[in-house]
DNA sequence: AGCACGCCGACT
DNA sequence: GTCGGCGTGCTC
């Protein structure tokens, strides 16, 4: 009796046995595909957990359908770190599986649907609907069930089908098939007869007819003396001016041979510059410190300043693991971000980068996964949003974490919930490599792990090339309007100041945070503000389109003329986003060319490197944006930032609310003055004298973290306290409200910690289900996986609840 | 996640 | 009287 564990990539907890053969058993190793019938028809790829011998005794194992894989595809590491992630992110082995594994490596089965050749149909036997998708299977000899569904314009086709095969009219076969496919080229070479020298000139005699193949041909000899290397068919019709056809015709004439070689969609043709990057004084010693802390430290924090110059270090570091034999991970924060890097990194590492990300295609990801496991030159060094980081590493040496702060390396939906971070630095630990966190705007919890000497710690304080920190300037906004000074949402001084950076041909970035704080209709008679009818939220107002939008759904609706509830047609727009920021600019400046960048303007894959390279070929001379803006992107010719309104980031219901308006503000004024020219930073804000905006202002970052970790510490936060939040979820806003009551009691009887809620939030419908949350704070000196345990055990008697059943719940380890 | 089974309202 | 809605439970 021979079994295999296998997960599958659906949202389930458990792994799934199966049997195989004796040979089968001992060819199969841990993290080869699978294909396995699962449910009634369905068959899935299964990735293989294990191989043993136990047979099950509830139930009969079935058999497997087939072994895709001759290696393993994914390595014996990478499953462990996947095991970790389930269980630290409380999710299904089966949802990192799936978030994990590329979708072109995952077949799914369909099902196709043929008639059985040898039955004779009796018509009058037949239903409408039946007699439709026989008279179809007269016509093709086979459907697929998308098909169907379209002939009998019906959703639910399934009995039909079923009634068809009682009848013994039809058969159904589950039909897998492969996504990926590789690139092929086609090439073409000479038949070997006229490969001899005297080749070219039987040649021309057999074609003194045929003018066009006889061009074709030349110009193939021309080309193979001068680039020495196969020809493509491509290349020759481009050369010769000339078609596909007459190649074609030259083949079937026997004088071409026609041959395909494999290629990589992702490769990169250009030349590595052997050019020696010099560290500056400041970058050779953080360079020094840091590799002096990883002879302690498994991690260590490299904390400098905007524009110090983080990344020259980061390459010097890659260089020293590369000669090591090592591959080294490099994760950013944002897609829109790789770009920019990638073309930074090839200039010295050449064709030993790749990227990874998920605007990637299945194809490309493919071939990027399996060249990080075949250990391939190409794939030394791997650049990728969070997602990389489950890649087949052979052989992992580093990893950097690039602007560690951002909350982007936490994914919040679907599950796997994990933060990249964390989850880098168990990577890293399983693999004995070192990583490294840079940012200029530590998170609290990583710089708490440096100060309790967890993480090793390198500071950079002075800017690359000595360029002078930016000035900042304050400006009041109350007394401003007090004294009328306000131009719409403009300062005097604001204005001044861009009117001046303008006039000297400087770039100006204006920074408006929009969350929160979006762009409502509102009516003047009546005060009735329209809301979505699914969530709890009021509509957007979009002006370029003329409509009012729900952000949370995609709801929208035209922009009324008159009040929905009073009829009144005195309307007014209340708040204000960028696009109203950019409309102002337009009366104040007409002559300055502005541009906008927020989640309307990037869409579509190169939405976001289309408006940053306008902006540093400095076609747009205003830039308003939301918090995007903020990550590290480097502009050689700004010389002014300004802070629309500081506050309303400030004002933010959530703990981490003065650490993040922090982190972007000062993240946002590091933008400015990146050459010679000091720059200048504007905030407009009703409170100059706020704690955090003085900590910017004197860029005092270790004021701003002091301040915040006392806070955390009284009102039991991070890192004094790790959070779980529950999210629960029902249409049914009384079953709600009773259900995860239930669970509250039940959780806080049985945890000896605080548990807080239920909690209606402040956005407490979203497509028509009413949500509650639960918090569970978990102190340090409690252990964590115990705690978990006991969570899950509590789950599980609420599920076993029959009216509690139905409602949702989500569990977000860390959720912040 | 799919997909089947099973129980109640709106149609021929 | 049936068709089809979705609530419930299971998948090795």
């Amino acid at each position: 009796m021979f079994f295999i564990e296998v997960v599958l990539p659906l949202s389930l907890a458990k792994t799934f046995t199966y049997r195989v053969s004796e040979a089968e058993f001992h060819f199969i190793k841990k993290g080869m595909r699978v294909a396995v019938p699962f449910g009634k028809s369905k068959i899935y790829t299964g990735l293989v957990l294990d191989v043993h011998q136990n047979e099950p005794g509830l139930y009969e194992a079935k058999e497997i359908h087939q072994i895709l894989d001759e290696n393993p595809i994914a390595t014996e590491i990478q499953i462990k770190h996947w095991l970790w992630v389930a269980n630290y992110y409380m999710c299904g082995i089966g949802d990192v599986y799936r978030g994990a594994f590329p979708s072109g490596l995952l077949l799914e089965s369909e099902t196709t649907i043929s008639h059985k050749t040898d039955v004779r149909v009796n018509d009058s036997e037949l239903s409408d609907d039946e007699f439709l998708v026989y008279e179809a299977l007269q016509h093709q000899s086979s459907l697929k069930v998308q098909d169907i569904i379209s002939i009998l314009n019906k959703k639910n086709i399934f009995p039909i089908l079923q009634k068809m095969i009682s009848k013994d009219i039809i058969v159904l076969e589950e039909e897998i098939k492969e996504n990926y496919k590789p690139k092929l080229i086609r090439y073409v070479k000479l038949h070997s007869q006229y490969e001899s020298d005297s080749g070219l000139g039987q040649l021309l005699e057999v074609l003194k007819n045929a003018n066009k193949q006889k061009e074709i041909v030349l110009a193939y000899f021309q080309l193979s003396a001068s680039e020495k290397k196969p020809i493509t068919v491509k290349k020759l019709v481009e050369v010769s001016n000339s078609t596909s056809t007459v190649v074609k015709a030259l083949i079937e004439k026997e004088i071409f041979e026609e041959y395909y070689l494999q290629h990589d969609r992702v490769s990169f043709d250009g030349k590595a510059s052997e050019e020696f990057l010099q560290l500056s004084a400041a970058q050779e010693l953080a360079f020094n410190q840091i590799k002096e802390n990883f002879t302690q430290k498994e991690v260590c924090l490299l904390h400098g300043v905007t524009s110090s110059g983080k990344t020259e270090i980061y390459i010097k570091l890659i260089e020293e693991y590369l000669t090591l034999g090592k591959q080294v991970l490099y994760l950013l924060p944002e897609i829109a971000l790789t770009t920019q890097l990638v073309s930074r990194l090839r200039l010295h590492f050449g064709d030993k980068v790749a990227v990874f990300h998920s605007k990637y295609s299945n194809n490309e990801r493919v071939e990027v996964w399996k060249q990080t496991l075949e250990n391939a030159d190409k794939a030394q060094i791997v650049i990728g949003a969070r997602s990389a980081l489950f890649l087949p590493f052979a052989n992992l040496g580093f990893l950097i974490v690039d602007e560690e702060h951002e909350q982007t390396f936490k994914q919040t939906d679907p599950a796997p919930r994990y933060h990249a971070r964390d989850s880098a630095i168990v990577l890293a630990n399983f693999h004995n490599a070192k990583v490294l966190l840079g940012s200029a705007t530590p998170s609290i919890e990583t710089y708490f792990n440096t100060q309790a000497e967890k993480y090793g710690l390198v500071t950079i304080t002075e800017r690359y090339n000595n360029v002078r920190m930016p000035e900042i300037l304050l400006v009041d906004l109350k007394d401003k309007h007090f004294r009328k000074r306000m131009t719409g949402h403009f300062s005097d001084v604001l204005i001044e100041e861009i009117a001046e950076a303008l006039s000297l041909g400087e770039q100006v970035i204006l920074f408006q945070n929009r969350r929160g704080y979006s762009p409502i209709i509102e009516c003047m008679t009546c005060g009735h503000v329209p809301h979505c009818q699914q969530c709890d939220v009021s509509l957007t107002f979009h002006k370029h389109k003329n409509q009012l939008r729900c952000h949370y759904c995609g709801y929208s609706i035209a922009k009324p003329s008159h009040c929905h509830a009073c009829s009144s047609i005195d309307l007014t727009t209340k708040g204000f986003g960028t696009e109203q920021i950019e409309q102002e600019l337009l009366s104040l400046f007409p002559k300055a060319k502005t541009g906008r960048m927020d989640q309307d303007t990037t869409r579509g894959k190169f939405g976001f490197e289309k408006i940053i390279d306008t902006f540093k070929n400095r076609e747009i001379d205003i830039l308003v944006g939301t918090q995007m803006l903020a990550k590290g992107l480097d502009f050689e010719n700004v010389s002014l930032v300004g802070i629309m309104n500081a506050d309303n980031m400030l004002h933010h219901p959530d703990f981490r609310a003065f650490e993040r308006s922090y982190q972007m503000m000062t993240q946002v004024a590091g933008r400015a003055g990146r050459s010679e020219k000091q720059g200048k930073v504007v905030i407009q804000t009703y409170n100059p004298n706020h704690n955090t905006i003085q900590q910017v202002t004197n860029n005092n970052y270790m004021g701003m973290y002091k301040e915040q970790l006392y806070d955390r510490q009284i009102y039991k936060y991070p890192p004094y306290f790790r959070i779980i939040k529950l999210t629960l979820k029902h249409r049914d806003f009384d079953k709600l409200k009773e259900g995860s009551f239930w669970l509250y009691q039940v959780l806080s009887q049985n945890l000896k910690m605080p548990v807080l809620g239920p909690e209606e939030p402040a956005i407490s419908r979203i497509r028509n289900e009413y949500i509650r949350t639960i918090m569970i704070k978990i102190p340090q000196n409690l252990p964590l996986g115990s705690t978990k345990k006991t969570i899950q055990k509590m789950l599980n008697s609420f599920e076993a609840v029959a009216q509690y059943r139905a409602i949702k719940v989500v569990i977000n380890v860390d959720f912040y």
